[in-house]
DNA sequence: AATAGAACCGGACCACGGTCCGTTTATTCA
DNA sequence: TGAATAAACGGACCGTGGTCCGGTTCTATT
C-alpha cells in the first residue's frame, strides 16, 4: 500500500545498460506489432523475435503477457492522470466535485475508446489489472472526489463500487454488442454521481 | 436478446443418450476436481481423464474451459435466482425496492463467498462472462428494482454502474489484499443504494 | 588491465487450452 | 433385424504463455 504515486515505465532500481536497451527494444516491437496486428493477436514470441531477443529476456524484463501490455499502457495512462490531477478543469483541479466526477466518467470511457484494447488484452492476473498503481491512484481520486462533494459515510467503498463500472472488457462487450452507446454509458455515470452526491445547497 | 430466463444446464435440443451420459460424467468429474484441487488447478485433461473419456469430448460439451466453469455455476446461480425472484423478501418480492436492493447486495457478496473461485475461474471470454443469462438477469432485476424504487432517468445504464460493482475477480482481489472486509463492501453497497435512489416520502 | 561475480541472455522445454479428423456408436427406418 | 445416417468419440497435434539453467556479458574493484 506505498510506493510511488505516478507508476515508472521503468523499474524501480537501475538496470544494466543492455538490459534497459533490450527493454527499450522489447517495448518498441511490442508497439510496432500492436499497431500492425491488434493487441489481441500479440505474441510473446513475435515480440521476442521481432526486438530479436529470446523469448526468455522478454519474459525476464515484464513478468508475463500481462506485465508487458501494463508496460505499454504506462505511458497513456500516465497522461491520463496528469490530466485529471493537474490538468485544467472541469477534469483537474479547481472545479467543484460534482462537475470533476461527472468529467472523469467521460474522459475515462474515451480514453478507453482509444486504448482499450490494450487494457483489455492484459487479462486476468488480478494482482497486476486491479492493483495497478494506476487503478489505486484513479479509486483514491475518486473517494476524494466523493468526499469533496459532501457524501456521507464510507466515501472509500463507494469509491470502489462507482470505479468498478470502469471495467474494459465490461464496456468492450457492451458497446460492440450494441446494448449500450458510448453516450448512454456517459450519461448513465452522469446520473449516477448526481445521484450519489447529496443535492446541491445553493 | 432472446431465450429462457433461467439458464438451463443442459443444451437446448435433446442430445443422445451416451453425450447426455458423458456430460453428466464430466460434470461430476469436474466437480470432485475442484472440491480437490480448487477450480483454479482444474485441468481439460484431469477432468477428460477422470470422466474416463477423452478431451475432445469434453470441449465438445462445454466448448471451452470456461464453459465448463459456467456449467459448473449454472445450478447454484439458478438458486440464487429462484432466491431474488421468488424467494422470500427482502430478497424476493414483497418488500420494498430499497430493502430488496439493499439485500441483493448482500446475498450477492455471500454467493461470491462461497462461489466465487469457480466464477472467478471463468476467465476472460466476455462473451460468455458477461453475456451469461445470469449477468443478463441480474442486471435486468436491478433495473427492475431501480425503476421500482422511482429512481429518476435512465434505469438501465445506472444498473448497469450497479452491477458492476460484483465483479468476482475484483471482489476476490480486494478481499485477499485485506483493502476491504466483506462487511465494508456489504455496507458499502447499502449505503450505494440509499444514495442513488430517492429520498422516501413518507 | 585483469579478475571476480553478479546480472543477463537465449532457446530448449513444459503444461495447458483448443482443434481436427478418422473411427466408433447410437438411432431411425425399412 | 439389418442397413443407412448422423452424431459422438478419442487422442494425436498445434500454438502460446511461462520456466529453467548453462553460457555469456557487463560492471566494480584492485
Amino acid at each position: 500500500m506505498s510506493g510511488p504515486i505516478l507508476p515508472a515505465n521503468g523499474p524501480a532500481e537501475p538496470e544494466r545498460g543492455d538490459a534497459a536497451r533490450n527493454r527499450a527494444a522489447i517495448l518498441v516491437a511490442a508497439r510496432e506489432l500492436v499497431a500492425q496486428c491488434g493487441a489481441a493477436a500479440l505474441t510473446m514470441d513475435a515480440v521476442a523475435f521481432r526486438a530479436g531477443l529470446g523469448k526468455g529476456t522478454v519474459f525476464r524484463r515484464f513478468g508475463s503477457r500481462a506485465g508487458l501490455m501494463l508496460a505499454l499502457l504506462d505511458q497513456s495512462e500516465r497522461e491520463f492522470q496528469q490530466a485529471f490531477m493537474f490538468g485544467p478543469p472541469p477534469l483537474g483541479p479547481g472545479a467543484p466535485a460534482r462537475e470533476r466526477l461527472m468529467a472523469f466518467g467521460r474522459a475515462r470511457l474515451a480514453f478507453m475508446d482509444v486504448h482499450g484494447e490494450v487494457e483489455r488484452a492484459r487479462d486476468l492476473s488480478a494482482a497486476i489489472h486491479f492493483g495497478s498503481a494506476a487503478a489505486r491512484l484513479q479509486h483514491t481520486h475518486l473517494e476524494m472526489l466523493l468526499r469533496d462533494g459532501g457524501v456521507p459515510g464510507d466515501a472509500r467503498a463507494l469509491a470502489y463500487y462507482l470505479a468498478a463500472g470502469f471495467d474494459a472488457g465490461r464496456v468492450a462487450f457492451l458497446l460492440e454488442t450494441g446494448e449500450f452507446t458510448h453516450e448512454q454509458l456517459a450519461a448513465g455515470w452522469e446520473q449516477l454521481v448526481d445521484n450519489v452526491l447529496p443535492p446541491l445547497s445553493e
